[in-house]
DNA sequence: ACCGCCGGGTGCC
DNA sequence: ACCGCCGGGTGCC
C-alpha cells in the first residue's frame, strides 16, 4: 500500500507536468518467493581481490610504490590524487602475469609496468590481498605515471604477502598514522595528512548514526504539495511532505553529490575524478518510511490493510479505489503465465505492476525480457531492501532495469550493515558508487573503521538522496503521526510445582553437559547440541509438551564414530530448527535467512556460509573446521509444522503461561468483547496448543504463520481485519511470519507468549498493530518465566540493544564465537 | 676492437 | 622518453 501511495502520488504528478511522459511507469509489488538459484549464482565482479566479507576485516599493511606504463595506447586520464583501480588481466597476449589500471570511470588508463604485475599478480590470483591504487601527483608525462599502492588483507594473511614480496625484493612502506582511512583533500603528495581520522566510541557511532536521518529540519523537505485533482483521497501532511519532495527530486538537475564544477570540469571529491562530461543528476531517491502502508487507508478512516498480500492485482485494485472514476489510465498486471510480453504494449501503459519474481525469472534468459526492452519513465521498487544483497539475481535484475527516474521504497535502509546501502545507491545509479569498491573505499571502509569523515559523507549522501519519516519524526516541532500509546508490560509467571520439576531436571542436565564442553573448550563443536538443550528450556517454559518428534534427548555420549557424531548432531540441528525458533546467524549476526547445515553440525544463512566458503581454505566461523557447499544441509524452519495429529494428541494438560494468557483474553472479552488480540509465539507448534483451550472457551480466532500461501494469509488478515461482528477477536501469529507490510491494527492487545533473540523481532511484531490506523491504545504483554532461561534472554536483549550500533564494527569470528559462549553461560547461569 | 664511445631508433602488457 | 635500452657504426691525439 505504501506502494500505491507512491504510485498515486508520481502518476498523478506525471500527468501534471509537461515534459514528464506519463507513459511508461513501472512497478514493483513485492513477493516473499525467493528461489535458491539467486543465491547460488552469485556473481564476482569485482576482480581485484578478496571476498566481501574478508574486506571488512581487512588492514593496511603497507604501501608500496609502482609505475602505471603504457599510457599514450589508453584513453583514461587520471589527475592528482585520484583512485585508479587495478583488473587482473590473466589472458592478456603478452604477459599473463598482467594488471590493467583503470580510472574511476572504468576507462583503461595502463598497465602496471611487468616486473610489479609478476610480483603482484600472485597476490591477487590466490586473493592473499586486495591492492588499491592512487595517483598521488599529476606528472606531464605521456608514457608513465606514479602509483602508489595500499595492501589490504586480513591480519592472518599478512606474513603470506609480506613474505611473496620479499621473495621479489619488493618491502612495503608501513602506512603512516591515520593513512589507514582515504582523505578525499589529502594534500598535495600522500604524506601524512595533516589531520588525523578522529575515530569514535561505539556510543559515538550510534549518536552519529541516529542523526543521519534527522534531517527533518531540513527545510526543502517541510514543504507540502497537493496531490493532482484525479487523486480522490485526501493526504496526510507527510504524504504532501513526501510528494514535495519527490517531485523536487525529479525535476532535480543539481550536480549529484559530492560532484562540484571546477574550472568547466566536472570533479568528484571522494575520488579526485575529473570529467568533461557533466555526471547525471539523481532523478529519484529513497522513501525511507517506516509508517508503512496503512498511510493511505488510515487517511480514508481505516478499513482494508494488508494489501500487499494478496499480490498485485489487488495492489491495482486498491490503487483505483483512489483515484477518480473520470481519469483513465492504462494499467496492466505483468504477472502470471498469461502476462503480455509485448514490449510495445508495455510502453503504452501508464502504469505496470510486476513482482520480483517476475523480474528475476525473465533476467537473464535468451532473448531480451519485456521488462528489460522497455525504457521505463519511473521504476519505483517496494520494499526496496529486497534488493539489499549484491549477489542476487533478484538484485541484478532490479539493477540492470532502464528507466529514467528510480525510487525505492523502504522502511529498513540499513537492516544488517551499511553493506546494505551499495545496491540501493547503486540502483540509483550515483557515480562513481555505481561499482562496489568506490563506495568501500570511500564510505564503507571509513564509516566502519570508525572515521567521522566518513561518517560525514555518509550522512550528506543520505540526506541527498532519501526522505525518512518514522512514527517519531516530527516537523516543525510536531509529530508527523499521533499513534495511540503503547504500553509494554513484562508478566512473570512462575512454574507451578510439576513444570518447575521437569525444568529443573532438564537444567541441570543441560547445566552438567554444557560445562563440561565449556571445560573441555569444546562448545563450538557441540553448538547444535547446546543449541537443543536451550531451545528445549525455551519451550519447557511455555508447556512441557514437545513440540518436535524428539524423545528428551539424552546427551550425546561421546561413544559412536566421529562420523555417527556428527550426523547425529546435524540431524539434532536439523529437527531444532524445524519447530520454529529464531535463530541467529554467527556471520552476520541477524536472523537466519534460508538456514543451512554445515557438516559440523552449525547453521548460517546459506548466503554467508556461500560467502565464507567462496575464499581459500574455508573454515567455519564457528569451529574452524573445513566447510565445503556440497556439505551444506538444507532446513527451513517452519516446514515441519509438526501439529501433532488427532489421535497422537495427549489429553490437554495445560500450563502455568497459557493458564495466564487465557485467564488474560478471558477478562478481556468480559471487559470488551471488541477487544482483539494478538498471540505471539516463535514455536508454530504452541499456537496449535493454545488452539485447544481457546475453542473450548467459545473463542473466534485464526492464525497466520510462514508456512501458510499467500492467498491464505490474505484472507486470515481480510477476515482479522475486518469489522463484522462476526470476525475473530484472536489472531495467532508465528514472531516472524509476513514481511513489514503486514498490517494487523484491529488488533491492540498483544501477548508475545516467548522472547526472542533478537529484539529488534519483537519490536517490529508490535508494530504490526502498533502503527498508522491504530484507534486504541496498544498493550503488550511478554511473558517470562520466573527463574528460567527466558529472564536470561532478557538481560542479553538489554545488552545487544545498547550494543545495537555494533553491527556497523566489523567484529573477528573470535570475538563472535566469544561472545556466544558468554551468552550460552549467560542463559544457563554458569 | 673479444673493447669503449657515439648517436639514432625506439618505447606497455 | 629532457629517460633507459638496443644494436650498428666506429676507433689516436
Amino acid at each position: 500500500a505504501l506502494l500505491l501511495k507512491i504510485r498515486l502520488q508520481l502518476l498523478i504528478y506525471g500527468q501534471n507536468i509537461q515534459y514528464i511522459n506519463p507513459h511508461r511507469s513501472f512497478l514493483f509489488a513485492p513477493d516473499q518467493e525467493e528461489s535458491l538459484a539467486q543465491f547460488i549464482d552469485s556473481a564476482l565482479a569485482d576482480s581485484s581481490a578478496l571476498a566481501e566479507e574478508a574486506l571488512d576485516s581487512a588492514v593496511l599493511l603497507g604501501n608500496l610504490r609502482g609505475n602505471v606504463v603504457g599510457l599514450r595506447y589508453y584513453t583514461g586520464v587520471v589527475s592528482k590524487n585520484e583512485m585508479v583501480a587495478l583488473q587482473r588481466e590473466p589472458r592478456n597476449a603478452h604477459d599473463s602475469n598482467a594488471i590493467r589500471v583503470n580510472n574511476i570511470n572504468g576507462d583503461q588508463v595502463g598497465h602496471l609496468r611487468r616486473q610489479l604485475a609478476a610480483a603482484l599478480a600472485f597476490i591477487l590470483d590466490n586473493k592473499l590481498a586486495r591492492i588499491e591504487g592512487l595517483v598521488p601527483y599529476k606528472v606531464n608525462n605521456k608514457f608513465t605515471m606514479p602509483v602508489q599502492l595500499s595492501f589490504w588483507a586480513p591480519e592472518a594473511q599478512r606474513a603470506a604477502v609480506l613474505s611473496h614480496l620479499q621473495q621479489h625484493g619488493l618491502n612495503l612502506a608501513p602506512p603512516t598514522q591515520g593513512a589507514g582511512v582515504w582523505r578525499a583533500r589529502a594534500g598535495p603528495s600522500y604524506r601524512a595528512p595533516s589531520h588525523q581520522p578522529v575515530h569514535m566510541t561505539a556510543e559515538q557511532l550510534k549518536s552519529e548514526f541516529d542523526k543521519i536521518f534527522e534531517d527533518i529540519k531540513e527545510d526543502n523537505k517541510t514543504a507540502e504539495m497537493e496531490p493532482a485533482p484525479a487523486v480522490r483521497t485526501a493526504l496526510l501532511p507527510h504524504q504532501k511532505q513526501a510528494l514535495a519532495w519527490m517531485v523536487t527530486r525529479e525535476n532535480n538537475w543539481e550536480l549529484p553529490p559530492f560532484w562540484e564544477l571546477r574550472g568547466g570540469l566536472y570533479h568528484n571529491l571522494l575520488t579526485n575524478f575529473t570529467q568533461s562530461q557533466r555526471p547525471d543528476s539523481v532523478h529519484g531517491g529513497i522513501l525511507a518510511d517506516d509508517m508503512g502502508l496503512v498511510t493511505i487507508w488510515g487517511a480514508r478512516g481505516g478499513g482494508g490493510g494488508g494489501v500487499e498480500l494478496n499480490g498485485p492485482s489487488a495492489d491495482l485494485e486498491q490503487f483505483e479505489q483512489h483515484m477518480d472514476p473520470g481519469v483513465q489510465l492504462r494499467r496492466c498486471l505483468y504477472y502470471g503465465p498469461n502476462r503480455p510480453r509485448d514490449p510495445d504494449f508495455l510502453s503504452q501503459q501508464h502504469v505496470v505492476l510486476t513482482t520480483y519474481t517476475t523480474l528475476t525469472t525473465e533476467h537473464g534468459v535468451k532473448g531480451v525480457s519485456p521488462l528489460q526492452a522497455v525504457l521505463w519513465l519511473r521504476v519505483v521498487l517496494d520494499e526496496g531492501h529486497t534488493i539489499r544483497n549484491p549477489n542476487t539475481r533478484q538484485t541484478r535484475a532490479a539493477l540492470a532495469l532502464k528507466a529514467q527516474r528510480r525510487w525505492l521504497l523502504t522502511g529498513t535502509p540499513i537492516q544488517n550493515s551499511l553493506q546494505d546501502l551499495w545496491s540501493l545507491v547503486s540502483f540509483l545509479k550515483l557515480k562513481p558508487f555505481t561499482e562496489r569498491q568506490w563506495w568501500h573505499r570511500t564510505i564503507q571502509r571509513p564509516v566502519s573503521l570508525g572515521d567521522e569523515q566518513g561518517l560525514r559523507r555518509l550522512q550528506g549522501l543520505l540526506r541527498n538522496i532519501t526522505l525518512r519519516r518514522t512514527k517519531n519524526s516530527q516537523v516543525r516541532g510536531r509529530p508527523v503521526v499521533t499513534l495511540p500509546r503503547r504500553t509494554l508490560c513484562l508478566q512473570h509467571i512462575s512454574l507451578c510445582e510439576e513444570e518447575r520439576q521437569i525444568y529443573q531436571a532438564i537444567m541441570d542436565e543441560g547445566r552438567s553437559t554444557i560445562s563440561r564442553y565449556l571445560r573441555e573448550d569444546s562448545m563450538m563443536t557441540h553448538y547444535a547440541d547446546v543449541f537443543a538443550i536451550l531451545v528445549r528450556l525455551r519451550q519447557l517454559c511455555f508447556h512441557y509438551y514437545l513440540p518436535t518428534n524428539s524423545s528428551p534427548a539424552p546427551p550425546t555420549t561421546p561413544d559412536g564414530t566421529p562420523e555417527e557424531l556428527r550426523a547425529k548432531l546435524v540431524r539434532k540441528m536439523k529437527m531444532v530448527l524445524s519447530c520454529g525458533v529464531d535463530e541467529e546467524c554467527a556471520i552476520c549476526l541477524d536472523s537466519l535467512r534460508l538456514p543451512v547445515i554445515t557438516h559440523c553440525a552449525h547453521v548460517f544463512c546459506r548466503l554467508c556460509i556461500c560467502q565464507v566458503i567462496q575464499q581459500t581454505n574455508a573454515r567455519c566461523p564457528m569451529c574452524r573446521a573445513e566447510v565445503r557447499a556440497g556439505q551444506l544441509v538444507e532446513c527451513s524452519p517452519g516446514e515441519t509444522d509438526s501439529t501433532p495429529a488427532e489421535s497422537t494428541r495427549p489429553a490437554w494438560v495445560s500450563s502455568s503461561k497459557v493458564d495466564a494468557l487465557m485467564l488474560s483474553l478471558i477478562e478481556i472479552r468480559r471487559q470488551d468483547p471488541n477487544i482483539k488480540s494478538l498471540v505471539v509465539s516463535q514455536f508454530t507448534a504452541f499456537l496449535s496448543l493454545i488452539e485447544i483451550p481457546l475453542r473450548a472457551e467459545g473463542f473466534s480466532f485464526v492464525r497466520f504463520d510462514g508456512s501458510m500461501s499467500r492467498s491464505r494469509r490474505a484472507k486470515t488478515v481480510s477476515s482479522f481485519q475486518s469489522c463484522s461482528p462476526a470476525s475473530p477477536t484472536i489472531l495467532l501469529l508465528s514472531l516472524r511470519a509476513g514481511g513489514e507490510g503486514l498490517t494487523l491494527t484491529a488488533a491492540s492487545r498483544v501477548f508475545l507468549m516467548d522472547p526472542a533473540w533478537n529484539p529488534a523481532a519483537e519490536d517490529q511484531c508490535f508494530d504490526r498493530c502498533h502503527r498508522l490506523g491504530q484507534t486504541r491504545d496498544v498493550i503488550i504483554t511478554k511473558f517470562i518465566v520466573k527463574d528460567s532461561v527466558e529472564e536470561n534472554m532478557i538481560k542479553i536483549q538489554h545488552r545487544k540493544r545498547d550494543l545495537a550500533i555494533g553491527a556497523f564494527a566489523a567484529k573477528s569470528h573470535s570475538e563472535v564465537t566469544k561472545a556466544r559462549v558468554d551468552e550460552i553461560r549467560t542463559l544457563i547461569d554458569l
